[in-house]
DNA sequence: GGAGAAGCGGAACAACTCTCCGTATTTATA
DNA sequence: TATAAATACGGAGAGTTGTTCCGCTTCTCC
């Protein structure tokens, strides 16, 4: 491939991201080409159509999340990457408004993104859930399934609500998921029986802050 | 207001209907127009908004089945006016593709929608579903808002499988709700519990199936 | 350095939503 | 019933959008 092509890819691929962000993934395409700094024949020869952009952008940006799992978990302490990397998924969700609906219109170009969210996403949350249960800093008795579809949903709607509301309601769940643990400020001090209802009072987040890396 | 106006609202609101359930919601505004006999200035003149006019038609067809509900009730017994009332909510849904993703985009114009449905459809589906209840030929054990999502999800999902899928499987959620009642063909003669899952093999259909009455 | 392949840009097209306003129809009034 | 005022109609056209096409530029390789 020639380099200016890559480069051109490489700045599409990132401009869409910022659009996407910004306006939702029915931003126009003329609007993604200008960001880029390129023609609309270059958008239109690297993605025959407007969907294939959309997918190329997503999975991208789930294999990058993806990525991160690892790099998360040897850089932090178990429980900290965890938390880390939920909200950086929840962040991933949150900037793509509109995609839901665009991935049940039925379009084909879309079809390939479950299976490669199954193939990415959730093993790079496993990995990370896992050793966060493994050192007793997070309850077992929680359906990673279930968690990282809650994610999603919060996530999706917090368009509508004021600002933050998808940070505040994720560090609710991160906060769910230590409550009973030994790490847990010990209020409650029976161990954790499966139907617990987690509801601490401030939602207090993670005790020290670490800012997450960025993109 | 003008009796030619009434007379082009009503021809677009039909034209309309019968448009989107061929075409779906996002079917152009000038194929309705056409339909009904009007010029584009015409439906702008009613509907400021495309989406305006999506919901109209929407809120109108949802007044209609409610309104069906009591007129069932009078002509049938309960067990069969329940069962036309379901079908004829499946049919709703399903003629309106693409009308989840229209109600998730934020347009504030369906802003209204989902209150509509609990004050119109939900009760109109109580009273139904009660008299059955009542009379024993469906169970008490179903869960009315369930029921009533699930039949929605059917036929949501309809138009990508073959012809009659929504239908064969609302139907096979209609005799669910008679597993285990007296009028059931007495094949598992316990009292069902609340975990039994009905699953008859052939799906039989109500066992007089006549007409409902159209529109 | 030069030929040829690969890629680029943007004018142009088709389809769409929505606006505007001259014209036609209905309604109120006498 | 005749007339004036109010209201509604229709469709041309402005402004966007997705997508195609092709002359021109840029890169690559020898």
């Amino acid at each position: 491939m020639r380099v200016d092509a890559q480069r051109n890819l490489d700045a599409l691929l990132h401009a869409a991201k910022v659009v996407f962000a910004d306006a939702g993934v029915e931003a126009p395409v003329r609007a993604i080409a200008e960001m880029a700094g390129v023609g609309i024949g270059t958008v239109y020869r690297h993605f025959p159509q407007r969907s294939d952009l959309i997918a190329a952008v997503f999975r991208r940006e789930m294999d990058a999340c993806a990525d991160a799992a690892p790099i998360l978990a040897a850089e932090y302490e178990p429980f900290e990457a965890l938390a880390s990397w939920i909200k950086r998924y929840g962040s991933l969700v949150a900037t793509k408004r509109g995609l839901a609906t665009a991935l049940h219109s039925g379009n084909p170009a879309f079809d390939g993104l479950p299976a490669h969210f199954e193939r990415r996403l959730r093993p790079a949350f496993r990995m990370l859930f896992d050793a966060a249960v493994g050192t007793g800093q997070v309850r077992a008795d929680v359906d990673a399934n279930d968690l990282l579809v809650a994610v999603a949903s919060v996530c999706m709607s917090s368009h509508y609500g004021a600002h933050g509301h998808a940070e505040r309601m994720i560090s609710l769940l991160i906060d769910g998921l230590r409550y009973g643990t030994e790490t847990s400020t010990p209020k409650p001090k029976r161990r954790s029986p499966a139907r617990s209802k987690a509801k601490p009072n401030g939602a207090t987040n993670s005790p020290t802050p670490r800012r997450l890396p960025e993109k």
